[in-house]
DNA sequence: CTGTTAGCGCTTTCAT
DNA sequence: ATGAAAGCGCTAACAG
């Protein structure tokens, strides 16, 4: 309110609200300019005496430091930015928030972009979001445009590639494979006695990956007809509902393999408004974290994928690049958090 | 791997990276910085043989724009700020994407902070993010401390608190009432005629209000001995489940109102699991969106709402505080969303 | 431990 | 339609 009244007088005709600078503040603490922002960001450097003199200053003043322009000054900006292809889909959720818990609590904040699973979008956003001089890029999965890797790689900054696993990565790169996961899963259903299979995925590409190696598993096991049903993302109960009735019509399989945990869910209602028991008269095969559905539902087998853990190596390894001395030096990471098959049978 | 010679080459000596700038680009074309400027953000200002000149050393040069430099000169930060509780829970999946949509396409960028479902954290949230002078901030809630209000207010930008409404908005409020959708909920139940109550919810600020005024609804209706069980917030399946445990304990009320359709969904399955029948045995109300639930289970009831028009209203509000010449003075919009009570029994 | 001097890269505000 | 000068608010680098 003190504020305000200085407002009304300040500004007779104009429009800018002029803040309280860092030189403000110094002159009410008496001191100089540099010294408020030693006493503000190195508090070691300073005399107790005129740390205090300065905070003081700062609260009688209302100062809020402006990180645009320490940023610009400083060439760090203590800003990660993190592009997703949705929110919606909530196998990030888990990884978002620790990869934020570990940012924030090393005081770097997140710029959030939404790529819709298109490379061209991820491309305009990498774009716009560089001239944010982000300190790191965080993104999902390994497959980007050309000039989406090269802006990145001439950005000079810490690039980590997460949720899957690439011979040539961009920098850093923490997932798992995508391929050997299907493989895995096909050549584990397949010794655990099933042979006639249903796939039922969204077209993220990732999932669609999972699903072509896990056919092709099949496939060099001799099963090749594999009812295969695709729809859009993002992947919802009801699509995973609509999915199992386009995969019964022909008949019931031995299991379907889905490629999310909501889309499993979806298959359950479905099969349990038809009278069919889970496992059964049909298995059901998740993907994603076992705290989402496979507690819950005693019926349903998953691949667990431990977001959290991708996440939280995700800001560790960008706080150490942005702590050591990297001269120069690159310290590549390449880090395969694995996955696990949750089954219903065996566990 | 052309990069690392780069910098061999380069950085003779030292560590900054220094990038290409306006002064270069202008040098390139043979021009003057401000005209630069201009071709990029106002090229109706400059001849198109300027323009191309320019573009042209931009793309020789490979120039990004430092809009951390721009934003400083300017005092436009082309940045929102978004404060939720968390990403995990997602009925605000929709509404992030529909705000992110339409900001992004304006060409704004987001900022995203995690507050826990804690003012507390908030508040720093806040004081950290005004750091970065965002053109307007969006929170989740009405329920600040005294230093969040009044910072917010100090900064003189847009503000939106979302996903709730109060008489007392810090600038505009974009939601709903949850005191009157507990109530209405409340009623709407009692005139379908059920008498036996419980209640299962989070312990999230707003589900517990929906759950207040549900529960003194029912006490004005001379309905008392309602069960109550909250249990800590995220909302998952499994906390579903186990809450359907506690509350099936001492024997099945008519029906369990849930804080969200996550948790509405654990309860189906712990009734499945039971071989209650559902709605016959159980009725089961949740609360969020119809997509996520209500057209997959048939049996399950829900309070839908539009997470996604509470996204698009977000940002179209925020967009026209920005370019209206807003010189001081105020519009304050106070938006009310409403709510759809989803019943199985009449849909 | 504190102060001074120079910018960071861009845009505003005049001139031309 | 284009240019020149003067900062935006802060910090690096050095001097004391």
């Amino acid at each position: 309110m003190e504020h305000i009244d200085e407002c009304k007088q300040g500004d007779a005709i104009g429009a800018r609200v002029e803040s309280v600078t860092l030189i403000d503040v110094a002159r009410v603490a008496g001191v100089a300019p540099m010294t408020v922002s030693r006493a503000l960001h190195r508090p070691e450097l300073v005399r107790s005496a005129t740390q205090k003199k300065v905070l003081d200053a700062v609260r009688a003043t209302g100062y809020v430091p402006n990180m645009l322009a320490g940023a610009l000054a400083s060439s760090k900006s203590s800003l990660v930015a993190v592009l997703l292809p949705t929110i919606a889909s909530s196998v990030f959720a888990d990884t978002v928030q620790a990869l934020m818990d570990g940012l924030t609590a090393a005081r770097y904040q997140t710029l959030l972009g939404l790529t819709g699973y298109s490379p061209q979008r991820e491309e305009e956003l990498v774009e716009a979001i560089l001239g944010r001089r982000p300190d790191g890029v965080v993104l999902a999965g390994t497959d980007h445009t050309n000039a989406t890797v090269e802006r990145l790689t001439r950005a000079k900054i810490p690039v980590v590639e997460i949720w899957d696993l690439t011979d040539t990565p961009i920098d850093i790169v923490i997932g798992f494979s995508h391929e050997k996961l299907g493989e895995e899963l096909a050549r584990h259903l397949i010794k655990k006695g099933y042979r006639r299979f249903s796939v039922l995925s969204v077209d993220d590409p990732r999932a669609l990956r999972r699903a072509n190696s896990f056919i092709h598993e099949l496939q060099r096991h001799d099963i090749d007809n594999v009812r295969f049903v695709i729809r859009h993302a993002p992947a919802t109960l009801q699509v995973g509902r609509e999915g199992a009735s386009a995969i019964l019509e022909g008949g019931a399989p031995e299991i379907v393999v889905c490629s999310s945990d909501t889309l499993a869910q979806g298959v359950l209602a479905q099969a349990a408004s038809r009278g069919l028991k889970v496992p059964q008269d049909l298995a059901v095969m998740g993907f994603g974290d076992l705290s989402t559905a496979a507690h819950v539902y005693p019926a349903l087998s998953t691949v667990r994928v431990d977001g959290a853990a991708i996440g939280a190596c995700t800001a560790q390894a960008l706080l150490e690049r942005f702590s050591r001395d990297n001269q120069g030096k690159n310290y590549p990471v390449r880090l395969d958090t694995g996955f696990a098959i949750i089954d219903r049978d065996s566990a």
